[in-house]
DNA sequence: TAGTGGTCTAGACCACGGT
DNA sequence: CCGTGGTCTAGACCACTAA
C-alpha cells in the first residue's frame, strides 16, 4: 500500500522525468491535484514539498509550481555507473564501441605493465550516448590478470564500467580530476565546438594489491558536473 | 521570522550536535514538543521529519524517536587549504586581495539569503599566487550572522580559507566540481590564453543547518588537478 | 488586487511493535 | 494491549507577487 502523497509524488515525477513535462512547464495548481487525487491540500502541498527537496521543482508564490531546470551532476564519491547516471535523470541511454582490442601492455609505459601483471589489457573506446546525443568519452584499459572474464563480455551492449561493477568487488579507487581544452578527435566525438571546457576524469580501481582498470572519461563541461559531499576527517 | 517548525527543528538540532543528546538517545515524544511548543502535531512532526531526512534521528513505532548513530563517511575529498597546498610544492604562497565588501544579501539570491540568515554578508574576491604567478582566483562569501568574526578579520594577509579552516568547525560540505572555458576578466588576472580550460570548484559549507561560506575557485587546468581516493560505500 | 504557495490547527484513523 | 509514529482531513490566516 503507498500513501496517497506517494503517489502524487509519482505522478508528477513520472511527468517530469519522462520529458512529458520539458524544465520551465508549470506543474498543476495544489487545488487541481486535490480535486484530480480527491484528497486535502496538505497531501498535495508533501508531495510537491519532496519534489522541490529532490530539485525536481521549483515553486514561486502567485506564480505557480515550475518544473525545474535539470541540474546534472554526480556523486564523485561513487564510482560512476554512466548508463545509471543517465536514466536515473530520465534520459535515454546509448553505446557505442569504437574499438575493443585485446594487446600486451606497452612496456614504455609503468601504469599499464603494473595494470597487466604479465598477463594482456583489454583496451576499449566507446562513447555515451544521452538520448542518442554523445555524454561522454571513454579509453579503458581492463587486467585480465585480474578480470579474466573480461576477455569475453560483450562491451557493445553493457558499458564496460558497469559491467565491471557488478564483476568485480573493488577495494579503493582513485580519481583525478581534471579540466582540458577539447582536441579535435574530442570534439568531433562529442559533437562540441574544439576547445570546449571538458571535465577529464582518470580513474584508476584496485582489488586489494592488484589492479584492476584504468579509465579516463571526458564530460563536456557545460553538460555536466561532479558533487561531492561530505564531512569532516574523522 | 522563523517559521514554529524550523525552531523546534533548531532546539532539536542544537541538543544533537552539541552532544547534549548522544547517539542513541531518546528525542521528547511528540506530544511532550506539542505542549512545550504550544502547538499541533503536525508541525512537531515536520520538524523531526526534517532531522529524519537529514540522517540525525531515526523513528521507531511505539519505541518513540532516537538520536542517530554518527554516520560512516569515508574521508573523501579534503576542504582545500590553498596556501598549504602551494607550500607543500616547494612553491612561495603569495596572495592578492582584489576586493572586500561587507553588504546585505541580493533577495534575488536564494543561496545569498540562506547564508545571510537575516544579516550581512562579507564578499571577497582574492587571487592567490605562487611564486608570484597566479595560481587561483576565488570568489567568497561569508555569512556574518554564522561568522560574526569575519569582520574584523584581515584578509590581505590570511587567505579566507586558511582562515575559516582555523575559526570554524564545519560539519559538512558539498563541492561542485566542472570544467568551464576561462573568461576574459579571468584569462587576465590569472594570466592564461582567452577560452582556457579550468576547474571551477564551487564548495558550499555548513556547520549543522547553518550556511557557513559559500566559494568559487578557478584553477587554470593544465596547473592543477583534483584527487579523490577512497573505498566502497561504507 | 486576486490567487498562489507557506504555514499552521485540532482533530482523525490506522499500523506497528514493545510490554 | 495500548502508546507510539504514519498519514490524512478540512478547514484557517498570511505573505508574496504577477497581472
Amino acid at each position: 500500500m503507498t500513501t496517497l502523497n506517494r503517489r502524487i509524488r509519482d505522478y508528477l515525477e513520472e511527468k517530469i522525468l519522462s520529458g512529458a513535462w520539458p524544465p520551465g512547464h508549470r506543474i498543476p495548481f495544489e487545488h487541481e491535484l486535490m480535486a484530480r487525487f480527491d484528497c486535502s491540500r496538505m497531501t498535495v502541498n508533501k508531495a510537491i514539498a519532496a519534489l522541490v527537496e529532490a530539485g525536481l521543482v521549483v515553486r514561486r508564490r502567485r506564480g505557480g509550481s515550475f518544473v525545474a531546470e535539470p541540474r546534472v551532476h554526480a556523486p564523485v564519491l561513487a564510482v560512476p555507473d554512466i548508463r545509471a547516471e543517465v536514466e536515473a535523470r530520465g534520459r535515454r541511454y546509448g553505446l557505442k564501441l569504437l574499438a575493443r582490442q585485446r594487446r600486451a601492455a606497452d612496456p614504455r609505459s609503468e601504469g599499464e605493465a603494473q595494470l597487466a601483471r604479465g598477463g594482456d589489457l583489454i583496451a576499449i573506446d566507446c562513447l555515451h550516448l544521452a538520448d542518442d546525443r554523445p555524454f561522454a568519452l571513454e579509453e579503458r584499459l581492463i587486467g585480465l590478470v585480474a578480470v579474466p572474464d573480461a576477455a569475453d563480455a560483450d562491451f557493445a551492449k553493457v558499458p564496460p564500467g558497469t559491467w565491471l561493477l557488478d564483476a568485480v568487488a573493488w577495494t579503493e579507487a582513485e580519481h583525478r580530476i581534471a579540466a582540458v581544452n577539447a582536441d579535435s578527435r574530442q570534439a568531433a566525438l562529442l559533437d562540441i565546438p574544439l576547445h570546449t571546457a571538458c571535465l577529464s576524469i582518470e580513474r584508476r580501481t584496485w582489488r586489494g594489491e592488484m589492479d584492476v582498470t584504468h579509465v579516463r572519461q571526458i564530460y563536456p563541461g557545460s553538460d555536466y558536473d561532479l558533487v561531492a559531499r561530505f564531512t569532516p576527517k574523522s
